[in-house]
DNA sequence: TCAAAAGTGTTATCCTTACACCCATGT
DNA sequence: ACATGGGTGTAAGGATAACACTTTTGA
């Protein structure tokens, strides 16, 4: 029960910023910009003594880097696998690192969110360029079929002597339950009944998967076998555990915007309803079916009308919206709870 | 983006280990055997240079700490405040805490899970001895309307002025949430159209109101005003911050208990269904429609029948069933979802 | 025969999904 | 006039919530 500190702790405030750019979900970077470099996320080690609390801290980090205050944040997961984002000197300090998901808008009318100058260089990145497979907004991505599916089915092929049998899941099992059914084609392995769709919300365990594949970069660049990887891997790298904290980001956004009006911080003031299902698609990566998409915007109470209307879209003129702060009072789960219409 | 260990942090990690005690969830405690200490739960400081991760380290500290192997862990929350289980000593190493929850059989039939021996004392403890306002399975808990509310409604009165205004939540409305609409009573405010309910998901958000009210007995031992702050508080304090971890570690076991089949990780090889709503409503803390129950559990296809029966429960002989593992691979999203019909 | 607990069947209601159609603007 | 995107109505299917009722044991 008592406490000593035996060994030195490193301690990395990691966070995923997640904005709207140009009707595509983004996340800010830093570095990256020379060549060879791989971007990171905003990150930096927490100093007890300096920041009051986790989230102040990270908060710090951002604006320090970037110059942008963040809205909402929260925290996603302790990363401590040794191994993984590790410097190779088993001697070398163990650091963790705590990620987090930022909101904000990438730029704000009028008001400026962004008061400090940036103090590195920093862009806006789409985040489907890390998980191409993400994007099912124009039908199922090509890499899927093209690399993703045979490399796994290879990966499966090659190692599945030295599988320890268990009560845990067995890798096809793991692979069919992350990239649908569809992934296992022919050899669907009997009581199959209701095969498996492919769940948007399974980003981490899709990214693990290839992680542990050896088909994404970061695997090799870690040391792991990398008898069948592809020189290039799959999705664009990113500094040591960084894209796997983003995985984590999506996966977790996607879900909470099922049940707490969280995408709203990602909108302007005011917007119209085609704004909003266009924004909602991008973070869910998949299309959604218009009419219905109003009508659950509309029970669920989250918008209001503003009374304006405007032109940019062309068209018939649109009504523009704001979020009802309300809702969060009223409705316990206000949320999109998005259902399955893929309308496509 | 370089780094260097600053300042010394420590890293405790600690589980929050869930069973079914008789009918009622319990977590593994150690120590608060003597008259005046709190018991704690099983924890230690992690040592990256002896455990290869997290997870095992945990794993370890809880096996040496009470002897049991865990099975089924995850990783809940990461807490950093200062000030809250904090030495005073402002020159003292920071400590952080991983929070965990694990889940088991309190006694495995036959195999004994529990292979070492315990080097402390330990003992499982009714998890509602901690919230009795948690458990709802006998109707409205009094101590709601006798203390809770009554104190929280002070709390409200007395620091009305000093809220900051702002986009937040008030505090009036946190409460709300929280407790349901029935803590406002007569001060609704305004366009509460449908009345919030309890949600007995929200065990997180109502011990942090109670700490922050200075209702529990933490918060006075922390240092934070104590103006209203009964003798005894309210519910069993634990060490540290362990009473906010169980707190966490209940809300997402109430959580995840409905997409994902976590409650078979606490049952027997073979149950009744009865047995099985039992449990259920142990965790979630309220009654469930019984017909209903069935079914959902028929439907989902969470379980299958052995063949067998018991006589054991009184009256007519009940069918034994067992968990069907490949629900799991079946079905992307196998748990109970629960619905709201408290019967009573 | 009665109490106790297991187990089955049925109905009203709401929500989800899908489809068809109308409206207001610019070119 | 027509293309474009905005916006509304309604019907079919399925899941939920609530109800009443039958079955099998032990005392």
């Amino acid at each position: 029960m008592s406490r000593s500190a035996d060994q030195a702790i490193g301690l990395d405030l990691t966070a995923a910023v997640v904005a709207l750019v140009e009707g595509h979900p983004a996340i800010l970077t830093v570095g990256g910009a020379e060549p060879q470099a791989e971007p990171a996320l905003p990150s930096g080690p927490f100093a007890p003594l300096e920041h009051r609390t986790l989230e102040l801290g990270l908060r710090g980090f951002v604006e320090a880097q970037t110059g942008f205050r963040l809205g909402y944040i929260e925290q996603l997961y302790t990363f401590g696998d040794r191994g993984r984002h590790a410097t190779g000197l088993s001697s070398a300090p163990h650091v963790l690192s705590i990620g987090y998901v930022g909101l904000t808008r990438a730029v704000e009318e009028g008001v400026p969110e962004r008061d400090a100058a940036p103090r590195t260089a920093w862009s806006w990145q789409g985040w489907y360029r890390y998980f191409p497979w993400e994007d099912w907004r124009s039908g199922r991505p090509p890499v899927l079929d093209e690399r993703l599916l045979p490399g796994l089915q290879a990966w499966l092929a090659r190692d599945a002597r030295d599988e320890p049998p268990g009560r845990a899941l067995s890798r096809r099992e793991r692979v069919s339950l992350a990239f649908g059914a569809s992934a296992m084609d022919a050899s669907l392995n009997g009581a199959q009944r209701d095969d498996t769709p492919w769940d948007e919300e399974r980003v981490l365990e899709r990214y693990e998967l290839l992680y542990e594949a050896g088909l994404v970069v970061e695997a090799v660049r870690d040391g792991r076998d990398a008898a069948a990887t592809p020189a290039d891997g799959l999705g664009r790298p990113m500094a040591l555990d960084h894209r796997r904290i983003l995985a984590t980001a999506i996966a977790r956004l996607r879900g909470k915007m099922k049940y707490r009006p969280v995408v709203f911080e990602v909108m302007p003031a005011t917007f119209t309803l085609t704004d909003l299902q266009l924004a909602v698609e991008a973070i869910a990566g998949r299309r959604l079916h218009k009419q219905n998409f109003r009508r659950l915007v509309d029970r669920a109470g989250l918008v209001e009308q503003t009374g304006a209307t405007t032109l940019a879209t062309g068209g018939r003129p649109a009504a523009l919206y704001r979020f009802r702060r309300d809702v969060v009072a009223e409705r316990p789960a206000a949320g999109l709870r998005l259902g399955q219409p893929v309308v496509r």
